[in-house]
DNA sequence: TATTTTTTGCAAACGATTCGCATTATATTG
DNA sequence: CAATATAATGCGAATCGTTTGCAAAAAATA
């Protein structure tokens, strides 16, 4: 493992969140070029030490994310006020992807899947995005 | 709704499966400009008249997918062959969103889910793809 | 240590998407 | 229906995340 392949995976790996390969540029101690993280973390993902998923995001646009494969793999919540992601837990759908893939005879090889919305925090402080607003009875 | 809206809704409407914009442009009887395209999708997804998520293929590299939102909300999975996509059918996650929610008192808006491989005819004619290989007894 | 194979840095290239602006279509008003 | 205000379209240039070519530097192999 090359010093600048190990380094995006230490990034990954202390991240508490998915990263964007700009997100790890940011993070690089020793900044290494743009272009080599791209090709770190297509290598981490091509060699099963990390996964990705790519999102939409109205502050940085469309973007592909990535996480260290080092934890089980699980799945995000992102907030559209604060562009934070929350961790969901482990991921929870692999009964119904195993249904699916036999129902119509699919080969599935990967899945992707994420919530969007409003984190508790930014639905504190803004009346706007309040928790149960229009929901029903309080 | 405008002539060039209505065409664009009309081609999301009679595709069997998610269109990008190129796609859209693509299937359009009286050629509009691609800016118009994009426009038109943003206008309609705004207006709940479609709904998109973005998905990285091979073949067309990043993507956004748009579907029209006259059939009720559904999942698809991306055949990493062929290219096409299969219909998954209704949501089966609601419930599962639902308790995530109350769980992590998040506000979700929105939640992407799709599925990647090998659609059963890719599987078919391609013996690299076979649909059991490697997972299990006959 | 010499040699072969990979990886890195830099800059240019790409592809999907967006934006500015003048023109045209649609909606509003008298 | 005419006159005016508002929004949508076409065209081309600009953006932005990501990829690529190529020569230099680093790692693996002999």
């Amino acid at each position: 493992m090359t010093k600048a392949r190990s380094a995006v995976l230490f990034a990954l790996d202390r991240a508490t969140e998915p990263l964007s390969a700009a997100g790890v540029v940011t993070r690089l101690a020793d900044g290494c070029d743009q272009a080599t993280v791209y090709r770190a973390l297509h290598h981490l993902e091509a060699a099963g030490l990390a996964e990705s998923f790519v999102l939409y995001c109205s502050e940085h646009g469309v973007e592909r994310y990535y996480a260290s494969a080092s934890a089980p793999h699980r799945h995000w919540f992102h907030c559209e006020s604060c562009h934070r992601f929350v961790d969901l837990g482990a991921c929870r759908i692999g009964g119904l992807v195993a249904d699916v893939e036999r129902e119509l005879k699919l080969r599935v090889t990967r899945h992707t899947m994420y919530l969007s919305g409003i984190c508790p925090g930014c639905s504190e402080h803004r009346a706007d995005f309040g928790t149960d607003a229009g929901k029903g009875p309080t």
